[in-house]
DNA sequence: TAGTGGTCTAGACCACACA
DNA sequence: GTGTGGTCTAGACCACTAT
């Protein structure tokens, strides 16, 4: 029954941490999201009220809320006022989220592997000062490298950065992903603002791609900030697109 | 200076209604992402800490602190413990929101119009199924149409509804948005799930879209549900990259 | 040490949906 | 009416950052 009543065995909430250093919202998102994902809370099933079901987990309403409102931003549940609380139906898909590429690969088990195309300190020039924010002229970082996954060429990577990476060598690169990188440093990204496009390949990319002259790429470019709203990458980027597409989950809010 | 103190004049939060049923912390965020559009916040700028802005306002904490986290989740502000709360470098980007093609069209200005190139009903495929979760065999409304802008064509739209929507007919879709339609007879959109990719054009698409033959498009396929849970459309579209191309803000959580 | 955001509590009242 | 989520209050303690 797609909408009946569900009560959450006990059980999936016995051993909270109190003390640790593990939100108790967070550790109740996570019970929840997985027994979503295993369908013990199948497509459809109704969630217990929130002042129940803080009552019968110790914990104040409020915790209860914001475990549910994290699941709700992921698409996983909906709240309808007077109603109640219900999962999704349809598959949980894996969202593009705020990692690199190299990243992405990594987790979904494939070898990254990148070929440093160029790397030099150049002056910005009018674009890098637009996306990065920097003072016209002053010193940046171009890297254009090319990522493959299990040896098939995958995607072109064009990046800038600002002036206090441009000690960043190509031994690194060829190592590391981008984000990696930066986050040795001490560099936390928060924020990326991206725009996702296709075009025809250029002959260079083509060649690089391994595709036919006027094949279509799919582009991403994007601007990254960190932790204090400082912009410390801009990013443009092109896809074999039929190696690759972005999956994004958009929530009513 | 960039990382100046600063202090929000009060009349920017005089005139808040407390008895009408706009939501105090949606006010706030208002006005706050107000102040930071029109520069009155400067890029870097630093906010009042939460504790002092709640104290001035006459708010609780939590209630300041909604607001605040709003503009975090929509990439203005930035927050780190310890330090502050800060407006985010860089320019303010629209967003990829919950609506329809349509809707993004008319607010941008643009004149949307639409051609129903086929409209009817047929038994549930496969995809259908897996991507409505409807029954195999059922009967479901399979619409194709042409979107184009100020007279420019756009789009090729492919839409699958469940057996509800079966009696929407071609006139209805010449002359609105399929999201204006569905709201209409009260379906909420809350939860779309989508993929952006490319590839190249078919020769009827390329007819269509007035591209030449194995050019560019850009591709979405996508599935949405209502506030329910339950999904109420499977859509596949593929736009003409030099006219379209999808913005994204992704944030740290 | 002082100041910041992060988490959590224990209530309250309201708006909305359904029987 | 009854039950649900939506909003709001007035505190508390903690973790982290800078000086």
């Amino acid at each position: 029954m797609a909408q009946s009543e569900h009560r959450l065995p006990v059980e999936l909430f016995l051993d909270l941490d109190r003390s640790g250093p593990v939100p108790l919202y967070y550790q109740i998102a996570s019970r929840l999201e997985q027994a979503i994902l295993d369908q013990t809370l199948p497509a459809g099933a109704r969630l217990e009220n929130e002042v129940a079901l803080a009552a019968r987990l110790g914990l104040s309403r409020p915790t209860i809320r914001r475990a549910i409102q994290d699941l709700v931003d992921k698409g996983l549940l909906v709240r309808r006022r007077g109603i109640g609380t219900q999962v999704v139906h349809g598959k949980v898909t894996r969202n593009v989220e705020l990692t690199s590429l190299y990243e992405d690969l990594e987790r979904s088990g494939q070898k990254p592997e990148t070929q440093v195309l160029s790397v030099e300190v150049v002056p910005a020039d009018e674009a890098a000062v637009e996306a990065l924010g920097v003072d016209p002229g002053s010193r940046v970082l171009h890297v254009q490298r090319l990522r493959s996954a299990d040896g098939v060429p995958l995607a072109i990577l064009d990046n800038v950065l600002p002036e206090q990476f441009t000690d960043l060598d190509r031994e690194a690169l060829e190592k590391h992903g981008l984000y990696q990188l930066l986050r040795a440093r001490g560099v936390t990204m928060r924020v990326a603002k991206q725009r996702i496009g296709a075009r025809a390949a250029s002959a260079r990319e083509a060649d690089l791609l391994d595709l036919s002259r006027g094949a279509p790429v799919l582009t991403m470019v994007r601007t990254a900030f960190d932790n204090s709203g400082v912009a410390v990458e801009f990013g443009q980027h092109c896809y074999r697109p039929d190696r690759y597409s972005f999956e994004v989950t958009l929530v009513d809010r």
